[in-house]
DNA sequence: TCGGGTTTTGCAATCGATTACAAATCGACT
DNA sequence: AGTCGATTTGTAATCGATTGCAAAACCCGA
C-alpha cells in the first residue's frame, strides 16, 4: 500500500505497453475494446489512481484556476465563491484561493503563479491590475483572466459585472418616488470604480428627478459598518439633514441606521434607507433592509464559464457579461413625511 | 517570450551544468559563491522561473493544501479561511478549497484528490469522514489532516477546537446571573456533535443553578435564520414562554429576535437573548447580540500551522488544541423581570 | 497466398526539474 | 612534485504520465 501503483505496473499485469495502458483509461479510440477492458480491469485490481502531477507536467496544464480577491473575510464573496467552485469543479479543475490585503506585493504574486502555470486562469475581483505586467498586451501565451464584480479599466478583459449606475438610479428613483426631496448618498472610497459608477447613478437620478444636491450630501465611506455610522453622523450633524439615505453597500446601511437608532430617529418613519448588496442578513435585519441585489451565485457561475470558455477556445475575444440586478422592497423605506 | 525559459537555458548561458543550476538557485551549499552568482545573473538575464509542475512531479510534493468545508457559503468561515491562507502563503503552500454541500460523493472526491497527493495535506471542517476511506489507520502515507472547529469523534486526527460545553455554560450562567429562570435553549441540529455540546453545556449549567428544564425548552434549529425564527415562534406559541434564550448561534439569534419583534417584545426588556460565534454583525445588529466569540482568523492560523508542523514532521502525535472563547457582553441581554 | 490498406500496438522521446554518484578540481602538507 | 582529503561540478537516472512515429497485426479481395 505504500508503494503507489503507477501505469507501468498496469502495463506488465495487462501485458501490454505502457502506451496501450494510457489510451485504454483516457478512452482513446485507439485501443480495442477487448483490450480496453483487460487494462480496465487490471487497473482497478491494482487500485490505480492516476498521478496528476505527473499528467500535468506533460500536458503543461494544471488544472486548476485561481481566484482573487482584496479582502477574504468579506461576506459579499461568499456566494461567487460558490458559484465559481460549482463550475469549476464539475469540469475538473480545482480551486486556487487567493486574497491580496490590497497589498500590490501580493497582487503580484497571484500573477506571477499564473504567469508560471500554476493555474490556467484567474478570476479577478480585485479590480487592480499590477502595473508592471505584461497581461494588457493580449499576452502571448498568458493564460486567460476574467474579471468578476469589479471593473479594470483600459484593458481587454473578459468581465461579468452589474450595471452598477442603472441600479443605483434606481434605488434614488424608489426614494425619489416616495415623495422625498433630501436625499443623500454614503459612497464608498472614491478611487475604485465600483464606488464611483454607484455615485455617478445618485448624480443623474437627482438631476432626472430634478433635485439639487447640498455640498455634504456625498459622504465617503469605505463600505466598513463604522464607516456607516461615521457617515451618518456626519450628515445628520449638519443643519440640513436628509430624509432619505442610498448607501453604497448593507454594511455601511447598518452602520448607518444603527446611528440613527442611537440618535432617537425611526427607519422607516423618519428616515428611509436603501442599501447595496442584499447581504444573506439583510432580510432579516431590523427593520429589513430595501436593497439592491445582485444574483452572486450567478455571477461566479457566469465568470467562471466564461473563464472555462476563453481556455477551451470556444472563446476568443473578451467579452462582457451584464447580469441583472434587482430592487427588493423591504421595510427600510416609506414615504417622506414633511 | 513565447517560449519559457528552462534550467538549460541557463545551463548553456552559465556554462555549468543543469544541476549546478538547480544547485545555485535553490541555495544549495554544494556551490561557489561565484559559480552561484553567474547563474543567478544569467537566469535573472533570461528571465527565468521555475516550472512548479516538474518540480513538484520530481519533489513528490505539491505545496497545496485543501481546505474542506461544508457549505462554503456560511459567513462564519470567511476569517477562518483568511487566517489558513495568510500562514499557507506565508509558508509557500497555496490553498485548495472545496465545498462538499453536505454530500458523502463529493467528501470522497476531496478525500481521494488528497489519496493522490494533490495536495499534501487537508483541513477539515465538515465534521465528517468518510466511511470506507483508510484514513483511520494513522494510513500509511496519507497526506496529514487536521479537523478545524467541528471535532471528529474515535479518531487519531489532530484537532483544533473550542470548548463548547464551557462555552455554553457560560452563556447560561450568565442568563441566569441576571435573574432569569426560565431560560431556553435553541439547539443546532443533533446528528452534529457541535450542536450536542452546545447542549450538554445548556443542560449542565441549568443543572448547576438548580433549574428545571421544561420539556419544550430545547426547540431543534438547522442554523438557519429561518430556523431561529420558527423556533423562537414555538417556544412562544406554548403555554410557558421562556425570558432568556440561549441560542447556538447567531443567526438563528437573529431570527429569534425578529420574531420576538414581531410579538411586540422587546429585547432585552422582555426577553433576553445570547448567540455563539460573534458575526461580524452581531455588534452592529439592533439590539448588539450577546454572544460567544471565537477567535476565528486564530483558529484558521492554529489549524494551518499544526498541519505545516505535521507535514514537516515536527509534530509526530496527533494532538488537540483548545482555542479560548469570551463572552461578549452587548445589549440584548438584561436583568429578568418578573 | 499475397499485396494493400486499415487498425492496434509498442518504442522511445518528452515535459522540466532534482539528486545519487562519479569525476574533476583545489589546497595543503610532506 | 605527489598524495590525500575536502570541495565543487557534471553525468545521467528519475519522478509518472502522454504521444509522434514506426512496427505489427489484422482484414479483405484478387
Amino acid at each position: 500500500m505504500s508503494e503507489r501503483t503507477k501505469i507501468k505496473d498496469i502495463a506488465r499485469v495487462a501485458g501490454v505497453s505502457t502506451a496501450t495502458v494510457s489510451r485504454a483509461l483516457s478512452d482513446s479510440a485507439l485501443v480495442t475494446d477487448t483490450t480496453r477492458d483487460k487494462v480496465r480491469e487490471a487497473a482497478s485490481k491494482l487500485n490505480y489512481r492516476l498521478n496528476v502531477r505527473a499528467r500535468n507536467l506533460r500536458i503543461q496544464k494544471s488544472m486548476a484556476v485561481l481566484l482573487v480577491v482584496r479582502n477574504m473575510s468579506n461576506p459579499f464573496y461568499l456566494e461567487i465563491f460558490k458559484g465559481v467552485e460549482e463550475v469549476a469543479r464539475a469540469a475538473g479543475y480545482v480551486l486556487l484561493m487567493g486574497n491580496t490585503e490590497d497589498d500590490d506585493e501580493r497582487d503580484n504574486e497571484y500573477f506571477d503563479m499564473l504567469r508560471d502555470g500554476q493555474a490556467d486562469g484567474m478570476i479577478l475581483m480585485t479590480g487592480k491590475l499590477p502595473e508592471e505586467h505584461e497581461v494588457l498586451r493580449t499576452a502571448s501565451g498568458m493564460a486567460p483572466i476574467v474579471v468578476a464584480l469589479e471593473a479594470v479599466e483600459n484593458c481587454r478583459l473578459a468581465h461579468v459585472q452589474i450595471d452598477n449606475c442603472a441600479a443605483a438610479k434606481q434605488a434614488v428613483h424608489h426614494l425619489a418616488s416616495l415623495g422625498h426631496k433630501r436625499i443623500a448618498h454614503i459612497c464608498g472610497p472614491l478611487p475604485e470604480i465600483l464606488s464611483r459608477l454607484r455615485l455617478d447613478g445618485y448624480r443623474k437620478a437627482m438631476a432626472e428627478v430634478g433635485l439639487e444636491i447640498p455640498d455634504n450630501y456625498e459622504p465617503v465611506g469605505d463600505y466598513s459598518i463604522r464607516s456607516g455610522q461615521e457617515c451618518c453622523r456626519q450628515l445628520f450633524d449638519s443643519d440640513n439633514p436628509p430624509t432619505a439615505l442610498f448607501v453604497a453597500n448593507d454594511e455601511m446601511a447598518f452602520g448607518a441606521i444603527g446611528e440613527l437608532r442611537r440618535r432617537g430617529l425611526r427607519v422607516p418613519q423618519d428616515v428611509s434607507v436603501v442599501g447595496f448588496d442584499d447581504l444573506f442578513i439583510s432580510e432579516s435585519y431590523s427593520p429589513p433592509l430595501t436593497t439592491i441585489s445582485q444574483p452572486r451565485v450567478e455571477i461566479g457561475q457566469t465568470a467562471m464559464t466564461m473563464l472555462l470558455d476563453i481556455i477551451g477556445a470556444r472563446l476568443t475575444e473578451p467579452k462582457t457579461i451584464e447580469m441583472p440586478t434587482k430592487l427588493i422592497l423591504r421595510d427600510s423605506t416609506g414615504p417622506a413625511v414633511s
